[in-house]
DNA sequence: ATGAAAGCGCTAACAG
DNA sequence: CTGTTAGCGCTTTCAT
């Protein structure tokens, strides 16, 4: 079944000519008689030539792909979560316009994020995004610093020597406009459910609601969660165990809203009404739940394309000066808050 | 900042050793001496060398990565349907584990299915599965005649002289199940809205209604979706107005099951009462939909194992026979019918 | 057990 | 405008 590939040999032997005129040919140098030309194409046509693009790589030194490593488990990247395919949908956008092959990469237990390592050092990519970060992963510095083009969506939690270019949403922003909201509408037990730790987006969240709720001399009642719908749920439990009385709940993602959401159907809660809920995401299921979710906006297919612009600009060796980027996010107000 | 990567020469020349040696330590060859092979290993992490990929598939004729390629946009790859998901899950788990790379490729235009055509023919990865075909896609038959070992997910519409190895579900099975619970509930209008007939999943579903409705004798409704939430909802909205006394539909998918539900809502039918509806996939989502979905479960997260371990197995030159693979559905009953 | 040498298939000067 | 030539970095006989 294997039939032999046909190399650049052939098919310069079969149109009579050299190799290296069929390599003009085929990566459309200008400089090529036409009768020529087209007789290289014929024999590409007839021998169905494809270049072997290992041996393009090695000398050429690049591939035309790039990577977006998702520091996380294939589970979780493909759960309900609507973040990851949305940052995913938007560097496609961008990278399939300009003809680039998207790697992705899922690196949530450390051999796999030690293999994909190995693949970005070995060359195999042309430049690495990352998305999804946590803690302050030393990689994309250690990419970085060895040449390899590197921009990551949500600022980096710690401030290397080697800083990366990034491009992240106004976390605090939007969340300030959540809380206002709840403020103006009278609610004073405002609890939240915060993301991970670990995670910028999980802090600056946090960060927001704190410093609205301290500015209008309120107490906070923080759970804390991992972006994820059963955490969240988890979370509302223990914050009604902790004060009945809650009114209002900003949670720091869509998903974990929506277990809230759960959660206090569970307890017997009505929404708004015992208490608001506003989420952040704007996914679209939160259109649908019951009941529609307020929420702040923020555009991750947006980050997505905007990561791989960047992208683009380093690989075809633009100027790399402060490339970071915060996109806007908005309140949207639906019926639960 | 582009620092030199080290080669297999500059690790050779710091150990004292030959290129080959070296060679051989990288890739854990036991024939070398104790002491040399240490040697080696400390030169190589000095020099945090690491072999290039590109001149290694070159001489290996192989790359370590497996691209999966998705007929679709990234927009319908990364919406809310968590078929896509699903797959990617199943076949991240298998290649993690046998440690090769996924290359992910959406291939939704005729642009990026030839780029994706030329990526594959171009040794970029030692085999290709395909998820999500619509009609007959000649390059599934077209690679596999190229001796690229291919998989398919979702058996072929239409067979060709160089049959391909897939995995697909036994849809039929599941929705004669869906149907006859119908039946046996008393529903006696009984709608279908299906799936696209240039997808083996839209047809089989189809013919698995129209079998059981006329066994039983009964006349069909047909209304034709594309899987999406969307077009479930106008398909719905058209069953109702050719037959306003509709007293069940069966959804080819959860989406288009769930905007049924919605279309059933704004036109004032009650769910189950005057409209039992049952769709078909069982995404964790339709566990919280209103109300939740009975549905025909069908093992998604499987098919993508098992495609991607039959993958394995021919990349490994194991026996290639009849490796295609028909995994079971099952009516999964809710409070929707 | 180790080294020398021959390419894998391609691109990119450099001549002509 | 076209051909010749020299590698890209690695694996793999084949000697030793």
């Amino acid at each position: 079944m294997t039939r032999e590939r046909p190399t650049l040999e052939a098919v310069a032997r079969r149109a009579g000519v050299s190799r290296a005129t069929v390599s003009r040919v085929v990566n459309g140098s200008t400089t090529v008689a036409v009768e020529i030309r087209d007789a290289v194409k014929l024999a590409v046509e007839e021998l169905g030539y494809v270049p072997n693009q290992a041996a393009r790589s090695l000398v050429t030194q690049r591939t035309e792909s790039i990577a977006l490593i998702l520091p996380e488990t294939a589970n979780r990247v493909f759960s309900d979560d609507l973040f990851f395919p949305a940052i995913i949908r938007g560097v496609s956008m961008e990278l399939d316009a300009a003809d680039k092959q998207l790697v992705l990469m899922m690196a949530g237990s450390t051999a796999s994020h030690d293999r994909v390592e190995r693949y970005a050092m070995a060359g195999h990519v042309d430049g690495v995004m990352f998305a999804s970060m946590h803690g302050s992963d030393p990689l994309p510095g250690t990419l970085s610093r060895l040449g390899i083009p590197v921009v990551c969506s949500g600022r980096p939690m710690t401030r290397t020597d080697h800083p990366v270019p990034y491009v992240d949403v106004d976390h605090i922003g939007g969340v300030v406009q959540a809380v206002r909201h709840l403020l103006a509408a009278g609610r004073r037990r405002i609890a939240t459910i915060a993301g991970p730790p670990d995670m910028i987006a999980g802090v600056d969240r946090l960060t927001g609601y704190r410093t609205t709720l301290t500015e209008a001399g309120l107490s906070e009642h923080v759970a804390v969660g991992d972006f994820t719908r059963d955490s969240g749920m988890r979370a509302m439990h223990r914050l009604l165990a902790e004060d009945p009385d809650l009114d209002a709940v900003f949670a720091a993602s869509d998903m974990m809203a929506h277990g809230a959401l759960q959660a206090l159907k569970d307890a017997g809660r009505r929404v708004p009404d015992d208490v608001a809920v506003i989420g952040f995401d704007d996914f679209e299921i939160s259109r649908y739940s019951d009941p529609p979710l307020t929420t702040v906006r923020q555009p991750i297919v947006d980050m997505g394309r905007t990561m791989a612009k960047q992208m683009l600009g380093l690989v075809h060796g633009q100027p790399d000066v402060a490339t970071s980027v915060v996109l806007p996010t908005q309140l949207v107000v639906r019926e639960s808050a």
